[in-house]
DNA sequence: CTTTGTGCAAACGATTTGCAGGATG
DNA sequence: CATCCTGCAAATCGTTTGCACAAAG
């Protein structure tokens, strides 16, 4: 149920949720899936046109914004002024390096939150979401200072 | 040692930190302290302007960078394309009402994340901060569905 | 054949930058 | 009075939009 992703069963998803199958869908969202670090647009179109040009960014924007629309992928904000993209949609929490600024996924059940039974104010909670900050294991042993 | 804020003390903090007085860094800073709402800059600028004019727009941002690298003030990265502002920099959690859009402070110990000894990976941990989506109870009992 | 997607360039909106004059310490 | 701040306008940069052509179902 993770890990394996044939062009195929890109396809089917992109079908089964009422996406048009187009290359370049196909290109985003299968690159989305290879890749854990989630990545911005720029990034994306980079790793995509690398040989010939598969896509326009302005297509890759529209593609992104279909996909999520479509429930395939969730948007990340952790930065000022760049939004990142991530295939798991899987509910989870993130790891944030303040050296190289990497994003790491952290399993659901790595962390526990204990949601109070009554938050302050009586709101009506649905999700959360733990985003931890720190330094990454490989700036840690490496200990450079690479801006990402 | 919460909330009350004197424009002398407003001073003062300026100047413990290294950052020149000027009516229009006092102004931003009171403003922050005075609200509770995570203010965008605009905000900020519409609350500032109300009268005679007090600072441009440019300043604001320059001041707020001021202020962020001076410790007083933190950012808020929750929605796509606006950055909002917070004068509570001590550690805490925030709730996003998915109607309003509206943030809300949650108090530090009003959550307990229980941060497992040794997440996947070894990453060193320096802090952690949990954000909590629902239905504000403004908006759970008035039904209604403002754009914020 | 009808509908939806793609590419390109122009449009946008939040934030930054350059620079001349003004205020602060 | 040297340094740092402010205001204004122009410049950036990520993202969106309009439109003509092409591809999908």
């Amino acid at each position: 149920m993770a890990n394996v992703h044939t062009s195929d069963s890109v396809v089917e998803a992109l079908r089964t949720n009422g996406l048009r199958v187009t290359p370049q869908r196909v290109a985003v969202y299968n690159n989305l899936l290879k890749r854990s670090d989630h990545p911005t647009v720029d990034q994306i179109m980079v790793d995509l046109n690398q040989g010939l040009p598969i896509s326009s960014k302005a297509t890759v924007y529209s593609t992104l914004s279909s996909l999520r629309e479509a429930g395939l992928v969730r948007e990340i904000l952790l930065e000022e002024g760049v939004t990142r993209y991530d295939s798991n949609v899987a509910p989870h929490h993130h790891f944030r390096c303040s050296s190289c600024g990497c994003i790491i996924d952290i399993p659901w059940n790595a962390l526990n939150v204990n949601l109070a039974a009554s938050l302050p104010g009586g709101h009506a909670v649905s999700s959360h979401e733990v985003t931890v900050y720190g330094v990454c294991n490989d700036c840690k042993s490496s200990g450079d200072e690479r801006s990402n």
